[in-house]
Parts: structure tokens; sequence; C-alpha cells
DNA sequence: ATAGATAATGCAATCCTATTGCATGCAATG
DNA sequence: CATTGCATGCAATAGGATTGCATTATCTAT
């Protein structure tokens, strides 16, 4: 585990528990955005509520933000930009694989400006893009 | 009821049973996304299986859209366009209320080009944009 | 119109994810 | 070392989505 975990964690107001260090190095391990049952498996037989709570907690502090691509499971990704409690400042395009399932984060993929009805006041924007990512197209 | 609900399902393909017909008319009345408990209390008694299944296969047929707003329950909307069993065409932006909790289909609101990363080939893609709606900004 | 074939409906049961309650464990603080 | 607050485990629940199966309605071809 990279030594630098705790800090991480320390850094965001987190306070890091053998756990907490658990999940965020699995996170860190991953090449994309990851459901609960994928973290339960991998830290298995860590218990899955306290897994559960420590996303929660985790996206409380901005270390992490939840996606929902519509596969009925919530996905994490880590924060890539400065979030904290106060908020997340990290919204990007996600890209979900219609073949492998995967989703990605966009990071660089900026989200364009939408001329909305009148009347309409944005808040917030989650954008999904669906097709094939590069691994799956590639064969 | 409108005297041309039937020839509305029969248009899509669909048999135009009696709970069928029942259903299109109370999506037809909606003015924003609907989900399965609306209709299960408009239109009780009707079975929610039955219900269920009628969505299903509106949106198999073309006739309605789903949409996630991450609200927990996917929501059902009327299409706008020419969709069919071949696939939907009226991928629209839609806009979720904070304070009503209501989605709206905003079909006039074109969705921009996007540069996606070498590699990511785009099929469909869901915008949801949270905000404000007209109705709760104005009081 | 009638009989067989096909599709729709109702009700029960189940699968899954998300979420909460509560008792216990642990760790920082003074 | 005692206090106190947060973290953890396990059980239980909520709620939406989905399936199985028997029954009923509808359609099609005599
Ligand atoms: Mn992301
Ligand atoms: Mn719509
Ligand atoms: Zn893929
Ligand atoms: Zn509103």
């Amino acid at each position: 585990m990279s030594p630098n975990i705790e800090t991480m964690l320390i850094e965001k107001g987190i306070q890091p528990t053998a756990m907490r260090m658990l999940v965020l190095d699995c996170l860190l391990k991953q090449s994309s955005a990851t459901p609960m049952t994928e973290l339960e498996s991998e830290l298995h037989p860590a218990d899955r509520i306290t897994i559960y709570r420590t996303l929660k907690t985790f996206e409380e502090k901005g270390m992490v933000h939840a996606i929902d691509d519509g596969s009925g499971a919530t996905k994490y990704a880590i924060c890539v930009e400065d979030c904290s409690t106060t908020g997340h400042h990290d919204l990007h395009v996600h890209f979900n694989c219609n073949i492998c399932k995967q989703t990605t984060c966009l990071p660089n993929t900026s989200v364009p400006e939408l001329k909305l009805p009148e009347g309409f006041v944005p808040a917030e924007l989650s954008l999904i893009v669906k097709g094939v990512c590069p691994g799956c197209s590639n064969r």
C-alpha cells in the first residue's frame, strides 16, 4: 500500500482508520469507476456496511464522487481536483461502455454550455455518454 | 379519454388493450416525467406489475422513454418524435428540479457536440440538469 | 362462429441495492 | 486510567425492479 494513503485521508479531514486506508488504496488502483460490489469482493471479508459508510464519508469529504450511470449500482471514483466538504468541483463527463460496462471519468472533456428555456436555473449537471470504449473498440 | 388513444397505440404496433389505453391516457395528461408510483396511485387499483410491463412494452415500442434522474425511481415520458422498436430518436436534455423534484423533458434544448478522447465511440447520451424549474423560481 | 394458438393480466415471490438501528470496539484526550 | 466520541459489525428494513406461473382475454385460421 502506498505510504501516502494516510496523508491523503488526513488532508481531506478524514480520520485514517485501517478500513478507510484499505478502501482508498483499492479505489486508487482502479482504472474505472467502482461499484460497491467490486470493493466488497476485493476487500473480502470486510464488512459491506462499513465499506458503504466509508464511501459516504469519502463522498462527503470530497475524496470521491458518486456516479449513477444507469446500471442500477452507484459507482465511485477518486476526485481529481480540490474537492472538499464544501462541494465537488470536478464535474465532468462520464463514459459508460456498452460492451465491458465500465464507466470511465473523462476529466478533460469539458461540459458544454447549455441554453435552457426561460426560467430554468441550472445548478449542476450529469452527463453520461454511452458507447464503446477504446479497449473494446480495438479488438 | 381522448378518442385517438387507441390509434396511437396501433400506430406504434402495440395491441390496444384497456389497461394500455388507461396508462397511455394517464401519461399524456402528465406535465412532467412520471414514475411508476404515480401511475399506480392514479390508476388504482390497477395491478402494479401490469403497469410495469406496460411501460416496458411502451419503451420497447418507442411510445415512451425512460429517464433515470438519480431519484432512485425510473420516470417515463411520452416520446416526442418518431421513435419505434428500431430505436429512440428523441434524445434530449432532462431537467430535474431540486425543489419540486419534477423532471421535465427539454426537447428543444439541443445537446452540443462533445470532443471525446481518442478511441471513445459515442452512441447515445444522457444529460440531466439539476436546478430550479420555472414554477419553483417564480415564488 | 368455433377451436387452437398467442398475448396480456394478476398475484405471489424473489432479487438487489440502499439505508438505518443498535450494541460493541477502538482511539484520542485530558 | 477514565471519559467520550467516532468507527465498526451485524441484523433488519425499505423500496424499486424483475420473474414465475396460472388465469384470462384476444387473435387467427378454419
Ligand atoms: Mn468522474
Ligand atoms: Mn424526455
Ligand atoms: Zn468497454
Ligand atoms: Zn420545481
